[in-house]
RNA sequence: GCGAACUUGGCGGAAUGGUAGACGCAGGAGACUUAAAAUCUCCAGCCCGUACGGGCGUGCGGGUUCGAGUCCCGCAGUUCGCACCA
């Protein structure tokens, strides 16, 4: 693609822009105080903070951007604004770096964060720089220890022996939420079961509170909210305990009853059989006595992690033998271990009553089980119902149920629950999806978990005297597991009970611990404790938190989490982190393969009459599908190449342009040429206003029709901009920009050939020139501060400047141009002034040729007229 | 399978129930130039028509309304999320 020459170019970006940022910087207009300046409402702006990969991409820069023009936006309204950046920099690639390339993890991440701190700066976004902070360093990672410390000391915090999902390609274990379709969601590599000792956060004593707090969320996108509540999960039902029946000789007596969850205690009656899971310890007993059942469990371990198994789905059980007893009836049912029955959901049991239950039918069907409906539904006649092949889930009025009969299908859950609570053989419980957080991970590059573990104490908190515990600088890499459990000397301590000799924790956090509260700390970033109230409290929540839909669970879930959690540790006191949440789309591209059928950067490709082809020859490109860019498909274009190009401004501009933030948006060589034309026209015609009309001209009493026109035009685009801003539309704010700017050039040319300006069209051509300005800063901010030096080097920063107001009396045009339609049809237009006389309208409609034309030889029966809009004649015969 | 969102020119998209297609990209014609670039002007939903104008148009089928891209019902397609949740 070639290169633009810069000749022609009258607005120098590669002066301009670090000048422009040198001004910003030491008028310190972007510094905050900790604690929020009484004179003004507070607004915290915050985008998701970056892993500091090394380069930032175009994702990053429409993410920033987009929290730039809010940032912007609302310091201009009055604001103080806290707009702040850090890096999220614990993380498995620094380590992957330090196996493959020898360099130090510390290192490699301090490097990158000095690479893309550099571009964010070049993109002159409106951060307080003071403020940043990175993860992986013990200043912030040690605060995340006390925090530990003060959940341990709360009881949020558990040591556990646990299954857990082990990532055998990443060495280490992984959240139920950080496991997609039975493989590692980092390393893709399928997930085996391994039993741990393990730190869990007890994110499950916030159930309740994680899911009503969502309510109160007005200013989150629907579906994140949707998408939390059904992860956390809720559901009301009843355990139950299931006595066997004639429990076999040499049973552990615990497994003498066999405890189950349902929602659907009401269908006890339609029962045929009770299923558990593979990993249920009856489950392993029966595997233990039985060669068949221990090669069915296995199996299931070995099925149960692979995509075929979960997408065929085929229900399989293995019937045990083993009986249980029926709470109600003096009856029986088969025990099976069923392959669909998860361990980890409920009690690991489930009863199974084929007529209520699709899943239950189909393997009734399949074992040859009874099928007895106990639910009739409305309308339907218990003589002649029956359930072949779709099971009934549905309300209706209970049958063949015994002492149930006849009731509704609620009240009979309710009874029910009652009759087992006085048997005393189950009870009404709330059961929740939602699990507890383990953090533990078998890593070096992270926060270590500030334990210390005494073979006479047990584990023991880590005096707050003596933290951080850092991290030895001194590790290796050359083998497989924890570089800190390797450490010669670094576990070994002592013990700050007993003082006798110790091990410390060498498992580090999940990193998803060190997001879980960042946005706390931004508040007061370099205090000695983890917060400071007055901060924290008076920033947060933030108002407005802007990233990708990615973490519309993890992510956001544990920050909902921390903030409780550091609400009841006093470390603040708000309960929900972000009142306000903006998921922005993807930065997507073409993408091209040469004819071997290998993957080709966007710069290794031209278009020519001929076609799409290799850059400087003849070979062609097949051009693929427009997708996300990634590195594997080289559809990325890199930001540091574009800003050297064209400029920070029209980075940004073109990010924001076309398409609307929520929604993914295509990169194109011609999108970003045209922004950049954009912006050299903007500057021409303001700048050719700045030469011509003098600084301080002033309107006159009378001014004409041209003038009042082009003010009515800037008072108009004031409000549209403001709106558009005001509901992130930020695309329908640059279409409202470019129009003005093309008002504006076209008024400016009238000046131009004119010998006597239109009186009062200087004034108009200022204002509406600074209004281009200040309307634009949000989004090209150095090019607004040119332009705005250029009107009026004594007025100050743009960036300074309040918000321009829209004066309520130049909102309305002079003229209106109305439609006319003939039985909802458009036939023509009538010009009218604004409020003019509805009879006066409807006659002049009326008269328009076209119209009369039309309505000739028909009867109007109704006039519709809603003024200054539109009149319909409805017609009849 | 369940749930949500979306569906408008060649493309991205705009439109408090009131002139559909603003604005941009790509395209066409012209001006300037020795020429090109840059810039500027004009055209542009589809069909018929020299034109005035007319017909058809916001995935498809219905409905409400003087008037529907917008509201309601049904269908189709696309995308995303969840997925054996007892």
């Amino acid at each position: 693609m070639s290169q633009s020459t810069s000749t022609s170019l009258s607005y120098d970006f590669h002066t301009v822009e670090p000048k422009w940022q040198a001004a910003w910087d030491s008028a310190g207009i972007f510094t905050v105080p900790d604690v929020p300046p009484a004179d003004r409402p507070k607004y915290y702006v915050l985008e998701m903070f970056p892993y500091p990969s090394g380069q930032l991409h175009m994702g990053h820069v429409r993410n920033y951007a987009l929290g730039d023009v809010i940032a912007r936006y609302k310091r201009a309204r009055g604001y103080a604004v806290l707009h702040p950046m850090g890096w999220d920099a614990f993380g498995l690639p620094a380590e992957n770096a330090a196996r493959e390339r020898g360099v130090h993890p510390r290192e490699w991440t301090l490097n990158n964060i000095a690479a893309m701190r550099a571009t964010l700066q070049r993109l002159g976004f409106s951060l307080n720089w003071d403020r940043e902070i990175a993860t992986c360093l013990p200043d912030y990672y040690g605060k995340q220890q006390k925090l530990f410390l003060d959940f341990l000391a709360a009881g949020l915090v558990e040591r556990r022996e646990s299954w857990v999902n082990w990532d055998p390609v990443d060495q280490t274990v992984l959240a139920n939420e950080q496991v997609v379709d039975g493989k590692g969601w980092r390393s893709g590599a399928p997930i085996e079961k391994k039993q741990l000792s393990q730190w869990f956060l007890k994110i499950t004593d916030f159930a309740q509170s994680l899911l009503d707090g969502l309510g109160k969320l007005d200013r989150w996108p629907e579906r994140v909210r949707t998408m939390q509540e059904r992860w956390i999960g809720r559901s009301e039902g009843a355990r139950i305990r299931f006595s066997l029946h004639q429990p076999p000789a040499g049973l552990d007596t615990n497994l003498n009853a066999v405890e189950v969850f349902t929602t659907r205690p009401d269908t006890l009656f339609g029962m045929s059989f009770l299923a558990i899971a593979p990993d249920h310890p009856l489950a392993a007993w029966a595997a233990a006595q039985n060669a068949e059942a221990a090669e069915f469990v296995a199996e299931c371990r070995r099925l149960g992690t692979s995509v075929e198994a979960v997408e065929t789905a085929e229900k399989r059980g293995f019937d045990t033998g083993l009986r249980v007893n029926h709470p109600f009836m003096d009856k029986s049912f088969p025990v099976w271990i069923a392959n669909f029955v998860l361990m980890d959901y409920g009690t690991g049991a489930l009863f199974g009553c084929p007529a209520g239950d699709q899943r239950d039918l189909d393997f009734a069907h399949k074992y040859n089980l009874p099928v007895l409906p106990v639910v009739l539904p409305p309308g339907k006649d218990q003589a002649d119902y029956t359930i072949t092949t779709q099971a009934y889930a549905g309300d209706g009025v209970m049958i063949n149920s015994g002492f149930l009969d006849g009731l509704s299908t609620s009240d009979a859950r309710s009874a029910a629950i009652t009759r087992l609570e006085e048997q005393g053989v189950g009870e009404g419980v709330t059961n929740w999806r939602l699990r507890d957080w383990g953090i533990s991970r078998q890593r070096y590059w992270g926060c270590p978990i500030p334990v210390i573990h005494c073979e006479t104490c047990g584990p023991v908190a880590v005096p707050d005297a003596q933290l951080p515990v850092e991290l030895p600088e001194d590790v290796t890499f050359d083998r497989p597991g924890n570089p800190l459990d390797h450490h010669p000397t670094w576990k070994h301590t002592t013990c700050p009970c007993c003082g006798k000799p110790a091990l410390r924790e060498t498992d580090t956090c999940d990193t998803f611990v060190d997001s879980s509260w960042y946005f706390a700390r931004f508040t007061a970033p370099h205090a000695p404790t983890p917060t400071v109230r007055a901060a924290a409290d008076g920033w947060l929540p933030v108002d407005q938190y802007i990233g990708g839909i990615e973490h519309a669970i993890l992510h956001l879930l544990y920050a909902r989490f921390f903030t409780r959690a550091m609400h009841r540790t006093d470390n603040l006191d708000v309960d929900e982190p972000f009142a306000g949440l903006f998921t922005q789309g993807m930065v997507s591209h073409e993408s091209y393969k040469d004819s071997a059928g290998n993957w080709l950067y966007p710069e290794e490709v031209e278009r020519t009459a001929n076609g799409v082809v290799k850059t400087g020859t003849t070979e062609p490109v097949t051009v693929g599908r427009v997708e996300k860019m990634s590195k594997s498909k080289r559809n990325t274009v890199a930001p540091v190449a574009i800003i050297e190009r064209f400029g920070a401004d029209t980075a940004r501009w073109f990010v924001l342009s076309d398409s609307p933030p929520e929604r993914d948006m295509e990169w194109t060589e011609a999108g970003v040429a045209g922004a950049a034309r954009f912006a050299q026209r903007l500057f021409r015609t303001v700048s050719a206003i700045a030469a011509r009309v003098p600084a301080n001209t002033a309107c006159p009493e009378e001014i004409s029709a041209q003038a009042d026109a082009l003010r009515r035009a800037t008072h108009r685009t004031i409000a549209a901009v403001t709106e558009a801003l005001e509901s992130f539309a930020i695309n329908v704010a640059v279409a409202r920009i470019h129009e003005l700017t093309s008002a504006l050039a076209e008024a400016e040319k009238t000046i131009a050939k004119d010998k006597d300006t239109p009186a009062g069209l200087d004034f108009a051509l200022r204002e509406a020139a600074r209004t281009l300005c200040l309307l634009s800063a949000p989004m090209m901010p150095h090019l607004a501060e040119e332009m705005f030096a250029e009107l009026d080097p004594k007025a100050g920063l743009a960036a300074s400047q309040d918000w321009p107001q829209a004066e309520p009396d130049l909102l309305a045009a002079t003229s209106l141009t109305i439609a006319v339609q003939i039985m909802g049809k458009l036939r023509g237009t009538v010009q009218a002034e604004p409020d003019e006389d509805p009879a006066a309208v409807l006659a002049r409609a009326e008269a328009e040729p076209n119209v009369a034309r039309l309505l000739e030889g028909k009867r109007i029966v109704k006039r519709v007229h809603v003024p200054n809009r539109i009149v319909n004649f409805v017609t009849a015969g």
